[in-house]
DNA sequence: CAACTTCGAAAAATCGATTTACTCATTCTC
DNA sequence: GAGAATGAGTAAATCGATTTTTCGAAGTTG
């Protein structure tokens, strides 16, 4: 610590300006670009602002200006790959226009949702990518409306008519998966999914139904769909299947669901494909390592991402017109996980 | 659009000030919470407050004082569940006291991770939690260092004189594993990792096979260390196995080694633990549902998280002192990829 | 009762930029 | 060559708070 150089004040466009023998104004200006600076004295800013290493303070810079170069995120949580890919997508994406990403979790929780909504606000954030936790009616999406707040909402949502939505296209990929299963003969399905995520669940659920009804009158397809939480879907799947259900297949309408179902199966000493077959909504890195690799549908997170940026950063520069609903397609990885039932593809189908 | 309230402006102190009737450092008083004031000023700045709909800019809040109530946060990736958990942990302690966490990816690039380093030193943040991609010794700590920093170093770090540390027990969970899987019988381990990681990689080596030889003199423990990347130690790793290499076990020492090699038994058909035995550094929730079940070793997330703000904020608030090096312990979970060499358990993959 | 505190609040400075308004020179136009 | 337009630059206002300084009134003290 001899040098004591730890308590040195940053310098400031002040010093900056003094060391060159100009004006401050002339001094951002060129820090801003402005062409209209005499070369000679842009290039005495240039190096008193090497030999002083001064960089523009972003917070300061921003103090001025109504809409602050700051995006704030909102994600439900950041555990899964899902969301985790998402935020990094988001701040690449914002970092790019000189934006910064705040990111908060929500933790599931819409109360949480809407205070971190309030502090984004307070921070005056020039715009919000908000992945609710619900759906689009929830109080966050309100209170952004109530306050004028420029946004975008991704993922669980349809789409709205006060904001830009993004999400992946939920219906279109279900029917994809009905078809494969009744393509390999699947006719008594259930479908395991989590109400409160109302938006998406509802078009997965409709789009799988819709597919495989059209496709196979006959299929049979149960629904176990809890409303509050993940154990309570644990425990509905535990009494549906201790109520002798065998179905065939299994479509998850989410993660979570594809754990729970897959420790049930675990717990019944049932086997995929041979004792039942498995798709989910939501790949993960580890689905294609274990054995069976488990089939699912991968979301487009690269591209929800960038359209959803596009059309915030749209809005932030005073784009017009009403709001836009996206969907993106989606694809689905049939892997081992399903198989046709009947065929023991090695004689499971014991005990 | 009727109303247009879209664009009024937010109310500033100035605003709630006069309409109390107050001055404006009356009202920053109130809100900071400072006992001199009259109590019927105090009321009568409150209801301006809540008529306003009042709340402090925490931007312009932050400009005056040097150091700003900011934390960063850079971690390596947001797509394991470790740093989801990190971050979310991290953004909940800064929260508590006030503080607003501004996390970044470095996506495994020190280049990268200097250049977000120096994006937050110009916000002048109050501290920064830096996991860094390699170790302690990079670029990104020399450069807090040389600015005057103050900040925690987290997870891939085993000690540094300049800043405080915080990682899991590296050593000692190694140490356990190789009780467990010496116990278990077995004499032929493979240890697989990435060098770029090397500080804990090599405490997780070291603490392994020293534990190890200590218990079985007779050991064989080969490893395989690739230097670069994922995919090279993929193929370090399929060449080990081609030329015949039959460990009974694997060790992997970090998450994306165990989904490696998890991949690699597949393409050979090996199955745990009958063919070949698992264990790898860092836990996810899908270990525990997969058949099967695949043994981790499981970091303290929330205890580093605590820990590493505690020390951090102990440095803001200017605490002085050498650095301290804390290591959590870390606790084993044995699954059942994990058997005894020779024994083909009955019950599993029969065919 | 003059001198000294104490209390509460207002006025003013400050943080570090950006932006507006204004001042001189030039250069262009008719 | 008068008047307008342009170029280059500066001083000052501004953003929204916090903090320091100043000030008046009330209360104490000797």
């Amino acid at each position: 610590m001899a040098h004591r150089q730890d308590q040195q004040r940053r310098a400031s466009i002040h010093d900056v300006a003094s060391r060159a023998g100009v004006s401050a104004a002339t001094v951002s200006k060129v820090m801003a670009g402005v062409i209209t600076v005499k070369p000679e004295n842009a290039q005495r800013v240039l190096e008193a602002v090497e030999q002083l290493g001064y960089r523009v303070d972003p917070l300061a810079s921003d103090m001025r200006r109504a809409k602050r170069r700051i995006i704030g995120a909102i994600m439900p949580e950041f555990e899964s790959e899902f969301f985790g890919q998402m935020v990094t997508q988001l701040e690449g994406l914002a970092e790019q226009r000189g934006y910064t990403l705040v990111a908060a979790s929500s933790r599931e929780s819409e109360a949480r949702e809407k205070e971190i909504l309030a502090r984004m606000h307070d921070w005056r954030v020039a715009g919000v990518v908000l992945a609710p936790v619900r759906n689009e009616h929830g109080p966050a999406a309100e209170f952004m409306k109530a306050n004028g707040m420029t946004g975008v909402l991704i993922d669980r949502v349809l789409s709205d008519d006060a904001f830009d939505t993004v999400s992946a296209d939920s219906a279109a990929a279900s029917a994809e998966v009905a078809r494969e299963l009744i393509a390999k003969g699947h006719r008594h399905i259930l479908v395991v999914g989590l109400g409160e995520q109302a938006a998406t669940v509802r078009a997965r659920l409709d789009g799988f139904r819709t597919a495989a009804l059209k496709l196979a009158p006959d299929v049979r397809i149960d629904v176990v769909l809890a409303e509050t939480g993940v154990e309570p879907l644990r425990a509905q799947l535990r009494e549906y299947f201790a109520k002798g259900e065998r179905p065939t297949a299994v479509y998850s309408l989410f993660l979570k669901g594809t754990l729970v179902a897959l420790s049930e199966f675990r717990r019944r000493g049932w086997h995929c494909p041979n004792d039942i077959s498995l798709v989910g909504f939501d790949d993960a890195e580890w689905m294609q390592v274990t054995w069976p690799a488990i089939a699912a549908v991968v979301q487009p997170v690269r591209q929800i991402a960038g359209h959803a940026m596009e059309a915030l950063f749209a809005r932030i520069e005073g784009g017009e017109g009403p709001a836009i609903a996206r969907l993106e397609p989606c694809r689905v990885l049939m892997r081992e996980s399903v198989g046709s039932p009947g065929v023991a593809a090695g004689g499971g189908q014991s005990r």
